[in-house]
DNA sequence: ATGCCTATTATTAATAGA
């Protein structure tokens, strides 16, 4: 089963390169951020002709998530995140779906620092500890997926000087993040790809995709049922050079479907010191 | 490097993204 995330980055002004991707990938589940679209401008018709159950949340010029489904309707468990009734922002939408619970985020930017918007993207960031903490208690595999805005080390980024006073890269925005990452969830690509240089994202200017200028921003957590079952782990970088394509790269896990029983396990032990 | 590119919204320019 392949779960992947994907900021489109306008689902309307990008459709041709997400259904051309969706094709192409066919991956299961998709966490979508930046539709850029209101509710109901969100391109549904296609989408299922694609193949693709869907739930969303939209907004008008910004944000914007959605969580489509392969073959299925995602049976939506949460929209929004909790902890501020006053923030109106589409930035979480949250499903179950093939015995997953699936958490599809978009983390806000929160240039420039200092200043508001990096104060909401603290404030965001503790509401995301605060959910996923809860989300821990579950039995059930768990993923977080989307547009955190933070490169979490040195290494998910290009050139680490020029993004030192960066709200994607500022000491606390890491440190917000190493800590929700230790309340007990996995960096999906970091544990398969512990010293590898990846990028999620190229900017449109500075010519930064062709000199590979990337970030590494869009990421997989997992709880610990799922990562008993991760195998492998990737960025369809390719989608990145793409005519009208968005600025990030799908980014996806392959999950085994389940994990075997433990009567079954068992049994083949059994035989095997039976034999 | 407070721009460069690209999108949306509303009207030729402002705002946001990262």
């Amino acid at each position: 089963m392949k779960i992947a995330t994907y900021n489109v980055n306008g689902i309307n002004g990008r459709l041709p390169v997400l259904l051309r991707w969706l094709k192409k990938a066919k991956p299961d589940i998709v966490c979508l951020q930046e539709l850029k679209a209101p509710q109901d401008r969100f391109p549904l018709a296609a989408i299922e002709k694609a193949g693709y159950g869907a739930i969303w949340h939209g907004q008008k010029s910004w944000n914007g998530v959605a969580i489509l489904a392969r073959g299925k309707e995602p049976e939506e468990t949460r929209r929004g995140l909790p902890g501020d009734a006053d923030d109106l922002h589409s930035r979480y939408i949250e499903a179950a779906m093939n015995g997953i619970l699936v958490g599809c985020l978009y983390l806000p930017n929160g240039n420039p620092w200092p200043g508001p918007k990096f104060d909401y993207k603290l404030a965001w960031f503790r509401r995301l500890q605060a959910h996923g903490k809860r989300l821990l208690k579950l039995k059930q595999p768990v993923v977080l997926a989307g547009d955190y805005n933070v490169m979490p080390t040195e290494l998910d980024v290009y050139k680490a000087e020029n993004w030192k006073n960066d709200a994607l890269f500022r000491p606390e925005i890491r440190k917000a993040y190493a800590t929700l990452v230790k309340q007990g969830w996995t960096d999906a690509l970091r544990e398969l790809h512990p010293d590898e240089r990846i990028y999620t994202f190229w900017d449109y200017f500075r010519n930064a995709w062709p000199r590979n200028a990337g970030l590494r921003i869009d990421h997989l957590l997992l709880n610990a049922p799922l990562v008993k079952r991760l195998k492998q782990a990737g960025v369809d970088s390719e989608v990145r050079g793409w005519e009208k394509t968005s600025d990030h790269a799908p980014v996806w896990i392959e999950v085994t479907e389940k994990v075997a029983k433990r009567s079954t396990v068992k049994k083949k032990t059994m035989k095997k010191r039976a034999a």
